[in-house]
DNA sequence: CTTCTTACA
DNA sequence: TGTAAGGA
C-alpha cells in the first residue's frame, strides 16, 4: 500500500468531527456502520475512529440515499466498486510483473 | 464534555 | 430516524 493510501485509510476521527463533516447524525452514521457502508475502527473505549476514507464513503452514501438508493442498493454499489477496483489492482501488478521481465531481460545484454 | 448501547409514552 | 436513559 502507497503512503498515501495509508494515510487515506489513517483511522483518527472522532464521530463527532465525522458528523460535521458529513452533516449526518450520529444516529444515522452508527445506522450505516450496522449496515456493513463503513468500517470504522474502534479506541479506547470502544470509540470509533474513523479514516477520510470513510467519511468519503459516508458522503457517497448520502448522495445516493438522496437520490433515491436503499441501504441495499447501496451495499451492492460498493461491492460493485470494491470489485472493480481489485480487478484494476490486479492489472496494475501484472503489467508491473511484466515490466520487471523486460527489463530483466535487457539486463542480461549487458546493456548499461 | 463526548461517545456508546439499548430501547421505545 | 429521533431521543431518553445509564455507563464509560
Amino acid at each position: 500500500m502507497s503512503e498515501r493510501e495509508l494515510r487515506r485509510n489513517l483511522a483518527i476521527l472522532p464521530i463527532g468531527t465525522v458528523r460535521e463533516l458529513t452533516l449526518l447524525t450520529d444516529r444515522q452514521i452508527r445506522y450505516y456502520e450496522k449496515n456493513n457502508l463503513v468500517h470504522p475502527e474502534r479506541g479506547k473505549g470502544g470509540q470509533r475512529r474513523f479514516s477520510l476514507y470513510d467519511v468519503d464513503q459516508l458522503l457517497k452514501i448520502k448522495d445516493y440515499l438522496e437520490a433515491g438508493d436503499s441501504i441495499k442498493d447501496i451495499q451492492e454499489i460498493f461491492a460493485k466498486q470494491q470489485r472493480k477496483a481489485q480487478e484494476k489492482h490486479n492489472s496494475q501488478d501484472a503489467l508491473r510483473r511484466s515490466l520487471q521481465s523486460e527489463f530483466a531481460k535487457i539486463g542480461r545484454f549487458g546493456v548499461k
